[in-house]
DNA sequence: CTTGACCCTGTAGTTGCTACAGGGTGCATA
DNA sequence: TATGCACCCTGTAGCAACTACAGGGTCAAG
């Protein structure tokens, strides 16, 4: 498999797979006489572990965290456990604080009737800091 | 006012207030005879209004256009009305995505009962793509 | 007169890619 | 044989929005 044909079979741009195996994450490949990149199924097994990961929001070396367990089947898989655990929280923390924006944005949006700059709330709302409650970190 | 005092009066970091000034969002302070930057208030409300303005979400560029328009009070506020209310969609956006990455996160996390890697089901459900039912974007 | 806190400029690093520039390869077609 | 085209190669620079130095200057206190 040439690497537009991985490319295409698993939805990753040909620059990122040339990147992922820069920094290390995906093993070089054979090349042909020509020099181009040979690859096989474990390649693309491999950039797909790859791209769900990071898709699941998995910093880069968490991706290589996980690999790493995935290649060493023998370990105990409570460091995934972890990894995907310590993930899960980050991500609601992130939604919580994006609801709490959704709900400032949507009260400072709602106070807008139109008209000039000078009398608009969003404008007002973003120059007063004290408009909020106060008590977001 | 010094940087160091804006610094603490607003609770940006001072690499962070030379930035903003190297690409415009803030004007070039006064400086004292010894080079160092004075400020006024009308700067320490500005760095207000930006600082709210990025933690809100909204990118440096959206800044600008918000600063753009509050220093001109006769223009119609309808501009600032559109960036906050494309910005609410994307914020909107952006925690359905992350409340079906929590959910799929959890599933997975979820059937990980301890062991060896070799039988761990996070490290399983990351490598097979089609365990999610496929139709997430 | 020296110490320490603060300030200055300029540049490089961060994350995770993405986008060239400037070339080489390989195959079909004229 | 030439030539066109799609594809591949390396290496470097760019993006957002900062952050972190290095290597120096300023200023007040002791």
């Amino acid at each position: 498999m040439k690497i537009g044909e991985l490319s295409r079979a698993t939805g990753t741009n040909i620059e990122t797979i040339r990147y992922y195996e820069r920094i290390g994450l995906l093993p070089e490949p054979a090349r042909t006489a020509g020099n181009y990149r040979s690859y096989g199924e474990a390649h693309r097994t491999r950039l797909a572990f790859v791209r769900h990961s990071r898709e699941l929001g998995f910093t880069i070396e968490e991706v290589r965290s996980l690999l790493d367990l995935a290649d060493h089947p023998e370990r105990e898989c409570s460091e995934a456990d972890r990894i995907a655990t310590r993930h899960l929280t980050q991500v609601e923390e992130k939604i919580g604080q994006l609801v709490t924006l959704r709900d400032e944005l949507s009260r400072i949006i709602g106070r807008c009737r139109g008209g000039l700059a000078a009398d608009c709330r969003v404008i007002e709302a973003l120059g007063d800091h004290t408009m909020c409650n106060g008590d977001h970190e």
